[in-house]
DNA sequence: TATCAATTTCAGAAATTTCTGAAATAACTG
DNA sequence: CAGTTATTTCAGAAATTTCTGAAATTGATA
């Protein structure tokens, strides 16, 4: 049924999910859509997969909340069909999202409960307090550049990307001509770059 | 012995911890050491966290073998002391690039394999061979970007992630005055915008 | 070399995650 | 409505991961 190509590559999928914090199954089951031309049913994951109907059910139900697998219909034809979107950026895009949602968005507002929390307290912060906020300002920098990039065309998008560290050089050009509003201050220590010694344990 | 906060920090990072496929306490370790202005022996880790002996010895294995701790040592004590480096952006780049030695290049090679054995075979490549050359495109495209931007000194990589898709505007600009050597074509399926409608099921 | 402190290793216990089959539910069809 | 098909739920089985305590190892010191 899959060709050894397909074998190989969701077998790969499969592994890297565990590195991700995703579990096997359901990291296969992207594979096989993501190279499936067709939209299939559970069933049809059922037989390429060798796994049960429930799991099936789960993972799906899983994928689906991470918004990288839609849902589908056929005229005469009650299943629900699986795809993934045909446009690679639209997958990383979503991706890339997710994660910001479920991992860094949840840090963040920890962070700044944790600070305000911390304020309250003792001035001046302690070491623990000041190292929270050096870490929710690189985020905050972090996250900021990526709801940036987000707002652009794919098109750009890919400008940009290709042109990489190329752009660094105009910076200068540019900031001589248009005036930036964002200044582009460092958020962390990097305004003491020398490399500290060991530091003294108690 | 430790402030609210900070149990509070190490649990956060303990839980985002598993998300990321990092384990718990590897993440919790990491965070006491993060927070902690002195380093720290492994009997004290013990202690803070109140977890055993020998699983703060393979959990500081494992974040060493990240890179993400350093190992120390103090005159008269013949103890390991360890440490997170004090500058984020350090961290931060031994991060991305762990993961990217980890997760992408083998995923790359991998994606090469698969097209160069699936290219022996039949003419012209089928829907997954062709699934499979983009998506390795696309990982080129971002890894190669990755690797411009990790050439740059932390002072103007701050500069262009606060500058955000301002630079956006620059590149007409920029593109009547420099002459750009790669050309900004999108690998992917992006020269076919539109929305393709519910593939067809068999 | 014997002793001691620090660290590592590792077999198995404990905890957690994943997966399944059976039952329940939902949704259509005649 | 009864029958049929598709999907979901969920308790517990199976697999995997994490964690521990005991023993082994390392390496310094007397």
């Amino acid at each position: 049924m899959l060709s050894s190509t397909e074998q190989d590559f969701i077998y790969h999928f499969g592994e890297m999910g565990s590195k991700w914090g995703i579990n096997r199954t359901v990291g296969q089951i992207y594979a096989l859509l993501f190279l499936s031309e067709d939209a299939l049913n559970a069933e049809q994951i059922v037989e390429r997969l060798s796994i049960s109907r429930s799991n099936v059910s789960m993972s799906l139900k899983e994928l689906q909340s991470w918004e990288l697998v839609r849902i589908g219909h056929v005229a005469g034809d009650r299943r629900d069909y699986f795809t993934t979107p045909d446009d690679l950026w639209t997958i990383v895009r979503t991706l890339v999202e997710q994660r910001k949602k479920r991992e860094i968005d949840p840090t963040l507002s920890k962070l700044r409960e944790l600070q305000i929390q911390a304020d309250r307290g003792a001035e001046p912060p302690d070491y623990a307090t000041r190292r929270i906020g050096e870490l929710r300002e690189l985020i905050e920098l972090l996250t900021g550049w990526y709801d940036d990039m987000n707002r652009l065309e794919t098109e750009r998008l890919v400008q940009l990307l290709a042109l990489g560290s190329k752009l660094q050089g105009l910076i200068g050009k540019a900031e001589s001509i248009i005036p930036f509003g964002r200044t582009a201050k460092s958020p962390t220590s990097s305004d003491t770059p020398k490399i500290k010694p060991m530091k003294e344990p108690r």
